[in-house]
RNA sequence: GCCGACGUAGCUCAAUCGGCAGAGCACCCGCCUUGUAAGCGGGCGGUUACGAGUUCGAUUCUCGUCGUCGGCUCCA
């Protein structure tokens, strides 16, 4: 599988949802055009509402008092963001966390001043007179009279007309919409977030220029909120549960990028994996395994090497022979399927394998679990006919909605990822009618099947389009988790054919997949979308059972024993610690059931239950425990 | 990789202006024998990420390296 396409573009996506929980479809909008298809209707209603309106003001507030501090700053763009708004500068030197203060201040005393926003349209002669010194805006003026290119770049359905909005000292070009009058924003519903490098028009060849982020709120209860809702998300950011559960961690001897599973990490992921082999089997799969370093020709003959050689460890070299670590596993697979000679019977041949992959990702792209330089994915590539592709694509559709049914999630969008022109023979293959073809084929397939997608421009894989599941983090970064890419490309230059039933040779497609994404990038986002809480089949400890006093340590031992041989993950907490205590530390791991047995319950003979939820439930035969225990693990409920 | 911030015990954090590096939890030892989210006492634990520099003296100031975090870029 080539990947579960990395993190995605948080610059793509204004308006993502803080907690997958407040996901609202009709907020969700592209920022830079790429994404235009996706849900415009609703960037619409976020443009239009006084929330924008007072975010795209306080930018505006922002770039004066960055003006007056820094007089010949050139300023760029600044629109509002999903929770505020930012400003880019191109200033004379870098801002500190310092500066951010002054501006803060700064800003209070201007928007206390009442100063009207006041709108002028004007012609394009005039805007660059206006903006004679400020070469930013005369580029963007430039787009707007060429008849439209937005502020990211991006082409615009008609020719906009130019206008300027002033207030008090300062005037911009800008479309609005603003606030009437700057004391519309109130001096304790804003605040001056961060501060970044950002490149002008988002690419890294242009000028790094210095980009304020702030966020606005109609009043301070809101802004409040909002900076209490960041401090919840950090509370299930999955590097912060991933410590304190015992799940993984990094060091630093090891390196970047390189997660080192703890034992409770270890269980997750045997238990994704043994789901994955049993889903597959049942689909009809194939396990293969293959190595974890190949020869150089191998890359070369992919096509990756020319591609993506930046994104691979660089090779190294024996007895004259470079050898590469793998970065993805299909030319090995399609090697596989090459070894012999196969008829149109034979297919679709699916290849399975949980391979081990590396790549070299830049230092600042690293993100915990989420973005990892080694990693191990769910990766298989089907071999099919053309006719039987719709089939097989849906299949792994199909594949996706069981898994994201069987944990619960429900906020993901399916992005169908195609070429761009500007790309062919750079990013992409250059054959535009075979892009063309599959990019239709894969629509076809989505709409007859009533999977609901979005489509994103120059997203696709270098070798054909793909779907990709996009979902949030804890934090709000939107990545890809499940991939489904066609590759109509590659299985030619690997020579790989079928016999078909007039007895000639054709090339098969080639569908990569991976539903469950990276071990690495599922239990992160798994974390997050449980806050911890897993159901019992995933739960590293499923039961913990407490002794109050020390008289029943021997029972409790003799229980723990008993859930272990029932296949249950169990262990008694013997301490001499007081019960209390024991349950605390047992609720904090997040155990999903908590055995307590005293005095009572060693005469009786039997167990109390307490449930993760804080639920309980006293004189309970063992026996029975063990049932319910069983049941909720083998249908992998997420019933306690 | 780029911009900004940060790095003190296993974890969460403190240490005034540059003046003997501290607390809680965890861990170890003991006491308590306990009924559904922390019983009590004692002990162990540090080259303040690493390396230079300034200084009588550096956790504190300066520079470099490594790592982490917030962004940008990238993302097979």
């Amino acid at each position: 599988m080539e990947q579960p396409s990395h993190q995605g573009a948080s610059e793509v996506w204004i308006c993502f949802p803080l907690r997958r929980d407040n996901f609202n479809e009709a907020e969700y909008k592209p920022k830079s055009g790429k994404d235009l298809k996706m849900a415009q209707q609703a960037q619409e209603k976020y443009q239009d509402s006084y929330l924008y309106k007072i975010r795209h003001s306080a930018a505006h507030v922002m770039a004066q008092a960055v003006l007056e501090i820094f007089p010949d700053g050139k300023p760029t763009i600044g629109p509002p963001v999903e929770n505020g708004f930012y400003y880019d500068f191109d200033l004379p030197r870098n801002l500190t966390t310092e500066d951010l203060q002054a501006i803060e201040k700064r800003m209070r005393q201007i928007v206390q001043g009442k100063h009207d926003f006041k709108k002028t349209v004007i012609s394009a002669e005039e805007a660059k007179k206006i903006f004679a010194d400020q070469p930013y805006k005369l580029e963007l003026i430039e787009g707007l009279e060429q008849g439209g290119f937005d502020e990211y770049g991006n082409p615009l359905d008609e020719k906009p007309e130019i206008s300027i909005y002033q207030q008090d000292t300062f005037t911009d070009l800008c479309r609005g919409p603003h606030v009437e009058n700057t004391k519309e924003i109130k001096p304790d519903a804003f605040k001056l977030m961060s501060v970044a490098g950002a490149y002008w028009r988002g690419d890294e060849k242009n000028k790094q220029l210095q980009r304020l982020y702030g966020t606005a709120w109609e009043n301070k209860k809101q802004l409040e909120e909002y900076l209490h809702q960041l401090e919840e998300a950090k509370k299930r950011d999955h590097r912060k549960l991933g410590k304190d559960l015992e799940i993984f961690i990094f060091d630093e001897e090891v390196g970047p990028g390189l997660p080192l599973w703890l034992p409770n990490g270890g269980i997750l992921i045997e238990e994704l994996e043994k789901l994955a082999k049993e889903m597959e089997e049942k689909a009809g799969y194939d396990r293969v395994r293959t190595p974890n370093v190949t020869k150089e020709d191998l890359f070369i003959r992919s096509g990756h090497l020319p591609y993506y050689a930046e994104s691979m460890y660089p090779p190294m070299e024996l007895e004259g022979v470079k050898y590469y670590i793998k970065p993805m596993n299909c030319p090995m697979h399609h090697k596989i399927f090459g070894s012999k000679g196969r008829s149109y019977r034979d297919l679709p041949v699916r290849l399975a394998e949980y391979g081990t992959c590396y790549r070299y990702e830049k230092s600042g792209e690293l993100f915990g679990l989420m973005r990892v330089r080694s990693m191990q994915m769910n990766d298989a590539h089907i071999y099919c006919s053309e006719e039987q592709f719709e089939q097989e694509f849906m299949g792994v559709v199909e594949l996706y909605k069981k898994y994201f049914e069987l944990f619960g999630i429900e906020k993901y969008v399916m992005r169908l990822s195609l070429h761009s022109k500007a790309g062919l023979g750079k990013k992409y293959v250059n054959n535009p009618e075979l892009w063309i073809k599959t990019e239709d084929m894969v629509r076809r397939a989505m709409d007859n099947g009533g999977v609901p997608y979005v489509e994103a421009d120059d997203e696709a894989a270098f070798y054909g389009p793909k779907i990709d599941v996009q979902i949030w983090s804890a934090i709000g970064r939107e990545f890809s988790l499940a991939t489904n890419q066609v590759d109509f490309a590659v299985p030619e230059r690997f020579d790989l054919k079928f016999t078909n039933s007039e007895g000639h040779d054709e090339v098969p497609l080639c569908i990569h997949r991976a539903p469950l994404s990276t071990h690495e990038r599922m239990v992160g986002f798994l974390l997050e979308h449980y806050a911890g809480n897993f159901p019992v089949w995933l739960s590293p400890e499923q039961v913990r059972v407490i002794s109050i006093t020390d008289e029943q340590n021997d029972y409790a031992e003799s229980i723990a024993k008993e859930l272990r041989e029932n296949g249950i993950r169990a262990s008694a907490d013997l301490s001499s610690q007081r019960m209390n205590a024991k349950i605390r530390n047992a609720q904090m791991m997040k155990v999903p059931y908590m055995i307590v047995v005293g005095k009572n319950e060693m005469e009786a003979g039997q167990i109390s239950l307490r449930v993760r939820d804080g639920s309980q439930q006293n004189g309970f035969a063992l026996s029975e425990f063990i049932v319910r225990a069983k049941d909720r693990i083998s249908r992998r409920s997420a019933d306690l």
